[in-house]
RNA sequence: GCCGAGGUGGUGAAAUGGUAGACACGCCGGAUUCAAAAUCCGGUCGGGCUUACACCCGGUGUGGGUUCGAGUCCCACCCUCGGUACCA
């Protein structure tokens, strides 16, 4: 597929034909858009008389594809609500940015050898430029770029304040490191052993004789920003450390080259110690009960017990972490990570070999994959055992990729009889099973609730578990062997990547020890390097750069950059203030626009940006540089529009030479469904193939012993040939360069069929429509009201360009509502009738309640029902037509503008105000009533809403249809429900 | 596997526990037109019955339940999508 040219989108367009009435979207959007930027009409400042509102957008990470018409969905909602905002009287900050650092820019430049910054200029200009032309209200001058120097200069400051500040279990904030080193100075490490927080226990004077390796060593315990050592993946073929999503099935993506996971030393921030007030944060937030779901499951607080194990003959012991201490008598094996740092001091000589196979094996594994598998079990006895602190039993000591070195103490004890995956195990391994907690008395349970009484379990015996739970950690406790432990799933975030575009660290090491550089050395910039291909085992591109690596002090330059999140955990912020070359946010602008009014963006940030985002807004609160702890007070997630692909099996042949070289030759889909059932012979397939295309070479059908026939599915074609599932090859093949050759093989009926499959909009499937190309033909007006059209915000649905007509036709009507066919505008200085004003205060209201719950759907169809009401009654009325022009205008900005004008205004529509809906002009006198008999309507009567229950109940009685069901004996129940509905009991 | 969301006509969808399918697309029929585009009018969940008006039965992924009444609430299951810690 490598040789075919991606070509812009043409295949639905259909001439556009203008006539005398016709509106010219193109020309009429490009005149208001430079208008308004010529009167700064977006631009924002912080006005302390009227209330402040904050808009935000998830900033894009600009892509070679550019914007698909998926990105949108969320901008134009965000938009809507800026727009209603500033007409509601608010003074409304909605900027927009991008998140420029990122691998794919790096993937290019490594391929083609472009400087990243070179790609992501121009990929930023094209979407900046695409974005204008759907005419948001963004106010560009405040734009923030996470790959500016200028930008990741403050990147790099937090993260040297992160540096230099510990979690101080005093105050429970953060606060800089220099409080730690006073504590230590003054009475060593007393308090921080109490706290819990650290282990070795020293005085004043141990810590003052200690030397600066010592010291630093020790602070590195208790830095928010930290040198750690984690595992990535290495691909020894390709040279470089890969993200997750570059290795699938064990195997590097691209060329399928093996990888292993490698320990490498790399910074980790620790937003394990915020926790905590993570998990508690989320109660005082506006966002989706999901999505703090989500969070606290992804936070995952868990109460329970750390236990110490004594192994047997040695000094060691192995401490696990269990939510369920009641279970310890029928703990009968442990389990150890197999990245435990005890494996290899445990593991006897006669299992070594096979310890050793089994790690080798789990190298290659992917958490994920270790955690996903449950039908097949694995692991290996290590040779050890451990003895039982309650029955003295030595129980054996296995590894088992299931256990994961992060969590917990990276060593469970296992408990078969109330832990599904132990149970598995256990079977497996012919392991003791013991059953502890009797369940007889909860048949629905499952193994693993947390309901039952305790049997086999010595002093337990007869608890209720609930119970059991205490009296074991009480037991564990006294006995010293352990105690009450919160835990949290939460990991350390790693913040290393072994990559050239991100930001460097501002980091040098002498001695090993890591020192920071000092403010004014800010930003360090981004070196050019020669090649993108890291060049040494794991490290990144700079670190091929010795001029700039080595110092000449001596020390030498931190080469691993930071990740992709840095700059998205606080660009929010500088958007308050993005100019200020003194700090990241001025003081007096932070203030004024505090945090994040609405922030608008995908589900699929749940976890990480939107974790990270709140971590950094509270280390910045605790250390005084923001006045809010969280950054966004309401969240709501687009949802994904996805892109309809056309998908096609592809035959190779071995072994037979055709006329040309290099030919695909794609089936239809009948033809490739008969193929794959059997209905269709290799040699009837060939046949096909043939008359097609004539197959020549020596001997052509004498060859067919040796054919060998490959077939490949999935194969994407590109959607801009697409009608229905009907693929027009011929106009395909015509458009793309002469190199590459394609045979396509046809239904019985000549007709080349596709398999239609929705999937994620993505140039690799071809499947991407391009908002520019909508535009041209329909306008940003009617681009913007047709993705809010599509249905719910938050939900994901295919993009269909076909039902755009019903937009366009809407804004026709709107536009003939007002002027009539010569382009005189018909609107006239008339009094409202009633009817009329009735259709506008309905439609007021419907879409002020709308857009406040965010039902951008339902709003514009409240439009179209006022639109073909007021056509319908011949409306004229300017007291009409304004309010409904100020009501669409976050809807659609231009075209309101534009009539809006026409009406005779010289201030935009864009600086109205809201109008008053009153709900008094909708009040009825009387009720259709829906007659249901048991449930089921049988017929409709009318009311007045003010008609007492008895009278209605017996009118409704005596009406025709009613007497025919109920025979005419009386109802054994008749419920009235005023203004709703009659149902009567029969 | 685990966490979260979703499943309603041919399609996108609507519906504070109260007339399922508003508003649109598509399709069918008609008006207008030399013709087309555009526009306008009518029809359009399935089945039964009827010359017709009407009337009846079934219907919101599957199976149960609560309720006078369930697309909506509860239980179990199936399928699709997002995340799963280095894609962004």
């Amino acid at each position: 597929m490598s040789s075919f040219v991606l070509i812009t989108f043409v295949g639905w367009k259909k001439s556009l034909s203008i006539g005398v009435m016709d509106i010219n979207y193109n020309e009429l959007e490009r005149r208001w858009s430079a208008k308004w930027e010529e009167k700064g009409l977006y631009k924002v400042t912080e006005d302390t008389t009227r209330p402040k509102y904050y808009v935000l957008d998830m900033f894009p990470y600009p892509s070679g594809a550019g914007l698909h018409v998926g990105h949108p969905l969320g901008y134009v909602a965000s938009d809507i609500v800026s727009r209603y905002k500033r007409l509601k009287g608010f003074n409304v900050l909605h900027p927009m940015g991008f998140d420029a650092f990122g691998l794919p820019a790096e993937q290019y430049a490594i391929e083609t050898g472009t400087h990243p910054a070179i790609t992501t200029a121009r990929n930023i200009d094209y979407y900046r430029e695409q974005l204008k032309k759907i005419g948001f209200c963004y106010d560009w001058y405040r734009e923030v770029q996470t790959s500016d120097p200028a930008f990741y200069k403050w990147t790099q400051w937090i993260f040297m304040q992160l540096f230099n500040s510990w979690y101080d279990f005093r105050l429970n904030k953060a606060a800089d490191i220099t409080t730690l080193v006073d504590l230590l100075q003054s009475e060593g490490s007393a308090s921080l052993v109490a706290a819990g927080t650290c282990e070795a226990l020293f005085s004043a004077a141990d810590w003052q004789a200690m030397d600066v390796a010592a010291q630093q060593n020790f602070l590195m315990q208790f830095r928010l920003a930290y040198l750690d050592h984690a595992e990535v993946w290495w691909c020894e073929a390709l040279g470089t450390v890969l993200a997750n999503d570059e290795v699938k099935d064990g195997v590097s993506e691209r060329g399928g080259h093996p990888v292993e996971r490698i320990r490498m030393r790399q910074w980790f921030l620790r937003i394990t110690e915020y926790a905590d007030r993570l998990l508690e944060g989320l109660n005082h937030l506006d966002w989706t009960d999901s999505m703090k779901e989500m969070q606290r499951n992804w936070i995952g607080r868990s109460e329970g017990a750390s236990i110490s194990f004594a192994l047997k003959d040695s000094t060691a012991s192995i401490e696990v972490f269990t939510t369920r201490p009641d279970t310890i008598f029928g703990a009968t094996f442990m389990v150890l990570a197999p990245e435990h740092e005890l494996v290899a001091d445990i593991t006897t000589d006669e299992q070594r070999a096979a310890v050793d196979t089994y790690l080798q094996y789990v190298k290659t594994r992917s958490e994920r994959d270790r955690q996903a598998e449950v039908k097949t079990v694995t692991g290996q006895f290590t040779g050890a055992y451990a003895v039982h602190p309650f029955t003295g039993k030595d129980i054996p000591v296995y590894i088992a990729e299931y256990v994961l070195a992060g969590y917990g103490t990276g060593a469970i004890m296992a408990v078969p009889s109330n832990d599904d995956r132990d149970r598995a195990f256990a079977e497996k391994f012919s392991l003791p099973i013991i059953e502890v907690v009797d369940q007889s008395a909860y048949p629905q349970a499952a193994r693993e609730d947390k309901i039952g009484v305790m049997a086999h379990s010595d002093f337990l015996n007869g608890m209720e578990v609930k119970d059991a739970i205490a009296a074991a950690i009480d037991h564990i406790e006294s006995k010293g062997i352990g105690k009450r432990k919160i835990n949290f799933r939460l990991r350390d975030a790693g913040f290393s990547r072994q990559r050239y575009w991100g930001e460097p660290f501002p980091v040098v090491y002498r001695e090993d020890i890591p020192y920071l550089l000092s403010e004014d050395a800010l930003p360090l910039e981004l070196p050019d390097v020669e090649a993108y291909k890291p060049g040494g085992q794991a490290k990144s591109p700079l670190a091929a750069l010795h001029d700039w690596v080595n110092l000449p002090d001596g020390s030498t330059r931190e080469t691993d950059t930071m990740p992709g999140y840095a700059g998205s955990s606080w660009y929010f912020l500088r958007y308050m203030d993005p100019k200020n070359p003194n700090r990241f946010v001025g003081e007096a602008a932070e203030k004024y626009w505090r945090s994040v009014d609405l922030y608008v963006g995908g589900t699929e940030h749940a976890v990480g940006h939107l974790l990270y985002s709140r971590m950094w807004q509270k280390f910045l609160f605790d250390r005084g540089w923001v006045s809010e702890e969280e950054p966004f007070k309401k969240l709501v997630n687009q949802g994904m529009i996805q892109g309809v692909s056309a998908v096609v099996s592809r035959v190779k042949l071995h072994g037979i030479a055709l006329s040309r070289i290099n030919v695909e030759i794609f089936l239809s889909k009948n033809v490739s469904d008969d193929y794959k059932k059997g209905e269709i012979s290799d040699l009837e397939l060939l046949d096909l193939i043939d008359q097609m295309e004539p197959i020549t070479g020596p001997g052509n059908r004498e060859f067919v012993g040796e054919l060998e026939l490959n077939l490949t599915e999935g194969i994407h074609l590109p959607i801009q040939f697409l009608n229905g599932d009907i693929f027009d090859y011929s106009s395909y093949v015509k458009s793309v360069n002469s190199i590459f050759h394609a045979l396509f093989v046809p239904d019985s009926d000549g007709i080349f069929r596709v398999d239609l499959v929705v999937e994620k909009m993505s140039k690799r499937y071809g499947n991407v429509v391009n908002p520019d190309d909508v535009i041209d033909q329909y306008g940003a007006d009617c681009f913007r009201m047709y993705e809010m059209f599509l249905g719910p915000i938050d939900a994901s649905k295919p993009w269909d360009t076909k039902g755009i007509t019903g937009v366009s036709g809407f804004l026709r009507k709107l536009w003939r509502l007002m002027v009539d066919d010569a382009g005189q505008l018909k609107v006239e200085d008339t009094p409202p009738a009633a009817g009329d004003l009735k259709i506008l205060h309905r439609c007021i209201l419907k879409v002020e309640d709308d857009v406040e719950r965010l039902s951008f759907n339902t709003a514009v169809s409240a439009f179209m029902i006022a639109v073909n009401g007021l056509t319908e009654s011949g409306c004229r009325s300017k007291a009409v037509m304004e309010p409904l022009l100020i009501i669409l205008a976050p809807f659609a900005p231009f075209i309101t503008e534009e009539l809006w004008s026409m009406l005779g205004h010289t201030e935009s529509v864009h600086r109205a105000a809201w109008p008053k809906g009153d709900p008094a002009l909708l009040v009825e006198s009387s009720f259709n009533y829906p007659v249901s008999i048991n449930g089921k309507v049988r017929t409709n009567v009318e009311f007045p809403l003010d008609m007492p229950k008895a009278d209605m109940e017996q009118a409704t009685l005596a009406l025709d249809v009613v007497l025919k069901w109920t025979e005419g004996k009386a109802p054994k129940k008749v419920i009235i429900v005023p203004g709703r509905i009659i149902n009567i009991v029969i």
